[in-house]
DNA sequence: GTAGGATCTAGAGTCGACTCTAGGTCAAGT
DNA sequence: ACTTGACCTAGAGTCGACTCTAGATCCTAC
């Protein structure tokens, strides 16, 4: 078994994409190395296509635009020698996401601050007032919560 | 100086938001309260409408969707008594945060990954062959992207 | 009294990343 | 022979969240 070959349908099934977004990465420009076709016309993927892909999952999923991937794709598409690119890249990837991580993480400090409050709230049963205003209330109550 | 009084511009300002983008989330019914009118017509804020906005803007940062913002903003309108609703709404959001940042970070460990190996080849100067998976992972003896 | 800037409304347009449709081919199973 | 189901192409449609446009109004400054 060496050449495996696989159907697009079993490569959606493994990365997760549908055939849809297969094919649409295809025309994208997203794959490597341009996909072989059976006598029938029909794609056929290697287990490198769909490790390349599972990568450009990931890429995806952490926020890296479509242009990026491209473009990250044409630079291995070109081979050795431009690693440097090719990390230069990564790396500013890699800002991206730990600043959305960061963002994240400041996000949840509120909602867990917030949940905080709702959960005493309903402890003591009690009205509470809350940060921000209700309907009815021309208020001008001091700011409740902050840590 | 009593009651602050602040203009759209202002708002746009003070909440990172758009002018546009208020305006629409007004009409997306994403304000605690009914915005206040100037003789002119123009909207006029309060400081609590810009607490509010703030919080919303977090919330979209974290990535909660409008719709879900909308239904959190009904309950506040709706006042006391359902604080168990907005905070089951809560934890759920939270819940999604968690796993969004989890998310991100098992990318960010690969990229890591990735970004090594690139340091490793520029390092020693040569071409080197890499692997797509995370450490330890047993993969194929495969190597990886460029056939 | 007029130019400039901020604001108003209603509604159209944009963008990214798919997703779906229509209409057709192909291989296997009954 | 025929149905089924996976696959093909080209291109249209969707969705969320804005963003922008046009044309009008209003306030301040000169």
């Amino acid at each position: 078994m060496g050449t495996t070959g696989l159907s697009i349908g079993q490569v959606a099934e493994r990365t997760g994409l549908s055939v849809h977004a297969l094919r649409f990465y295809e025309r994208e420009g997203i794959l490597a190395s341009p996909v072989r076709r059976d006598p029938g016309g029909r794609r056929v993927y290697g287990e490198d296509d769909v490790e390349w892909l599972t990568l450009c999952v990931i890429l995806r999923a952490s926020g890296m635009p479509l242009p990026a991937i491209r473009q990250y794709t044409e630079m291995v598409r070109r081979g050795d020698g431009n690693e440097e690119e090719r990390l230069a890249l990564l790396r500013l990837h890699r800002e991206r996401v730990t600043a959305q991580i960061d963002q994240l993480s400041r996000c949840l400090d509120l909602i867990n601050h917030k949940v905080g409050v709702y959960e005493d709230i309903i402890d003591r049963g009690g009205a509470g007032h809350e940060c921000v205003a209700p309907p009815s209330s021309e208020n001008k109550p001091g700011r409740a919560e902050r840590s």
